[in-house]
RNA sequence: GGACUGGUAGUUCAGCUGGUUAGAAUGCUUCCCUGUCACGGAAGAGGUCGCGGGUUCGAAUCCCGUCCAGUCCGCCA
């Protein structure tokens, strides 16, 4: 070993040893008589020093030391005369005899610190010295925590960790397929699985019970924050388990990973089902850390939805008259906002990402008189029914969207989560867990003019849409209301990390299911035999789940969702690997190998 | 495919209602400094203002196009 300690171990306990370390140098103080030096590993810093009174030569030598580079030091550990309290290893100081340059370093290009000045491009082309910093160095070894914690919950709860190829067969539905060219097979693809959904189910039908996998998985999609082409699953899939147990099982888990990494006990996770999550935050994975519910204020001009609040029709408003949903949300304490401020949330909804037509508010000030923005049509009582409806109080803001009932929801939402910011009410401290329960299991595509699988085509309907499931046709009924599912997702912050459903077990209701999303017995036969095949042999009922591994670790490290600093080596938005320049193009000869010339 | 924001010194940014030699901080180089820990002080070097075109007597600044980056919408079973 070149060294005897690192740098982040030495305390004044260990005063007069005589020690070898090695690290980076992370910064150098020359006050001239002597020079002090910060040398960095991955444990710590300790600092190194240098007199000009004791030993010239080698103060000297240190002086003309750069930024990084790689250095094994000899000397005693000694009390300091100034003591750093701000670092563990600041009682003491190496006080050097022997000085070794095991490499140079070139000044690099952005400094290796917290809060470095590098920008994001930059300190990607150069990754491996971003990954020296303490923050993104922090997220990776508490990753390895997390998987280490959920390997474990797996281990002591009976799962198999069994893998699974890389190398599948490209299928219809779901992402678009990254493929990869077969040169013994010229002109023919493998596909990078989406995710190892059919071989977990094949792992059931061959008996194994419980099955987990922490897993690549490769979509081609464009790229978010929060969205890699390639990324990390935790899979799991279970046998002889209904809804309930599946829940049980991995709320277990999230707890436990929780405990064990944070140090956090998380209460019960709420449940919630997917119209509640639509209906009330306009969006299927709720932040649930504050409430600010969104009000129905219109009962549905098509019928039937809703609860009707029928508080702003018939006042001779013609866009509340005329919209299909007319929506309100509650922002407490906000009576007091200013023309400027209303008129830049104003500006907020109109843009196109959340496409609202205008905003309209109600104040209910603090002398408990109401002011709106539609005034003109509305007296007292009808805004304090409004006011009601929306739960407001003294103090208080209404604001209002109206228009096309899925849309507008949605903008209600976004707008929800905006001022829940403004607010301060997404406390970066707190966790609140969901279950999101009875999805939809299809959904109508306007465009394909055909009925998708909302989750995945082998999640089950519920046996009481059972009937409704089997009279629907491909391509046809888009008036009817989709049958259930047993799908579920689980949500942190507003965060989906994870989402299953107990499959289908039954060659019949499987093939039914294909054919609903319109395929047919051909393509069915062709990409999917393996699987039909497979139910013939005494399939069991299983379900499963699959959990954004990158998304837990960022959402339980430092409950944030941006997950590129938890990756290594992650891509950018392009997809690009700018540290490889990757992708890129490949020789002719390459080409002409792998038949795509 | 679309919207928005940005691209100026090694780096992070200012300058942008057109006008003298394009600034600051930090980093870098040299010098001074014996208890620093974001050490301090002095001096210095460092620029194809992303790229192409246009308007103008004159463009970092205005216009058009294009490339790159980021965030979002679509997309992501």
């Amino acid at each position: 070993m070149l060294r005897t300690h690192t740098c982040g171990e030495l305390t004044i306990k260990n005063a007069g040893q005589t020690v070898m370390l090695c690290g980076w140098l992370a910064h150098s103080r020359d006050l001239g008589g002597m020079t002090f030096i910060d040398l960095r590993d991955r444990y710590g810093i300790t600092q190194l020093v240098f007199n000009m009174d004791t030993n010239k030569e080698l103060c000297n030598q240190a002086r003309k030391l750069g930024r990084e580079f790689v250095l094994r030091a000899t000397g005693k550990v000694t009390e300091r005369s100034g003591k750093n309290l701000k670092i563990p290893t600041g009682e003491i100081e190496i006080i050097v005899d022997k000085l070794e340059i095991l490499n140079e370093s070139r000044t690099p290009p952005f400094t290796i610190e917290d809060e470095t000045d590098g920008g994001d491009e930059l300190r990607m082309k150069y990754r491996y010295l971003d990954l020296r910093r303490t923050p993104l160095r922090n997220n990776l070894l508490q990753r390895h925590k997390v998987g280490r914690a959920v390997r474990e919950y797996f281990d002591s709860n009976g799962f198999t960790d069994v893998e699974t190829p890389f190398f599948i067969k490209s299928t219809p539905e779901g992402a678009r397929d990254f493929v990869v060219p077969s040169r013994l097979n010229p002109g023919e693809f493998y596909a990078l699985p989406q995710s190892p959904q059919t071989f977990k189910q094949l792992l059931m039908v061959s008996g194994f019970d419980r099955y987990y996998q922490i897993v690549r998985c490769f979509r081609d999609e464009d790229l978010r924050a929060d969205r890699q082409p390639e990324f990390t699953q935790i899979d799991c899939e279970m046998s002889f388990v209904e809804q309930e147990d599946v829940l049980q099982m991995f709320e277990g888990m999230v707890k436990q990973v929780f405990k064990k990494v944070r140090g956090l006990e998380l209460p019960v996770f709420s449940r919630m089902t997917y119209a509640d999550a639509m209906k009330y935050y306009g969006i299927d994975k709720p932040d649930i850390r504050f409430e600010m519910r969104i009000a129905d204020l219109s009962s549905p001009l098509s019928s039937g939805r809703g609860d009707g609040g029928e508080v702003v029709r018939g006042k001779g408003f013609k866009i509340y008259d005329d919209a299909e949903l007319v929506g309100g949300i509650c922002a407490k304490g906000c009576a007091e906002y200013t023309r400027k401020q209303l008129d830049e949330l104003t500006e907020w909804v109109k843009r196109p990402q959340i496409g609202a037509g205008g905003l309209g508010y109600i104040k209910y000030n603090a002398d408990g008189t109401l002011k709106s923005s539609f005034d003109k049509f509305f007296d007292e009582a009808s805004l304090r029914k409004i006011a009601e409806k929306s739960s407001a109080k003294a103090g208080d803001l209404i604001l209002i969207l109206a228009g096309p009932e899925a849309k507008t929801r949605k903008a209600l939402g976004e707008l929800r989560l905006e001022m829940g910011s403004k607010l301060g009410l997404r406390d970066k401290n707190k966790f609140e867990c969901l279950w999101v329960v009875d999805f939809p299991l299809l959904e109508w595509n306007e465009e394909e003019q055909r009925w998708f699988a909302m989750h995945h085509p082998f999640t089950s309907p519920k046996n009481e849409d059972m009937a409704l499931f089997n009279s629907l046709s491909p391509g046809e009924d888009k008036d009817k209301v989709a049958p259930k599912a047993n799908a579920y997702d689980i949500v942190i912050n507003g965060v989906e990390v994870g989402g299953g459903s107990i499959r289908i077990h039954n060659k019949e209701l499987q093939q039914q299911m294909f054919k609903v999303l319109g395929l047919t017995k051909e393509e069915t036969e062709q990409k999917f035999s393996f699987i039909l095949n497979a139910f013939e042999f005494g399939a069991p009922p299983h379900g499963g789940i699959a959990f954004g591994f990158d998304r837990l670790c960022s959402m339980i490290i430092n409950n944030e969702d941006y997950i590129r600093d938890y990756i290594a080596f992650p891509k950018n938005n392009s997809g690009r690997d700018v540290m490889l320049d990757s992708p890129s193009a490949i020789d002719e000869k390459q080409k002409k190998e792998l038949g795509l010339k």
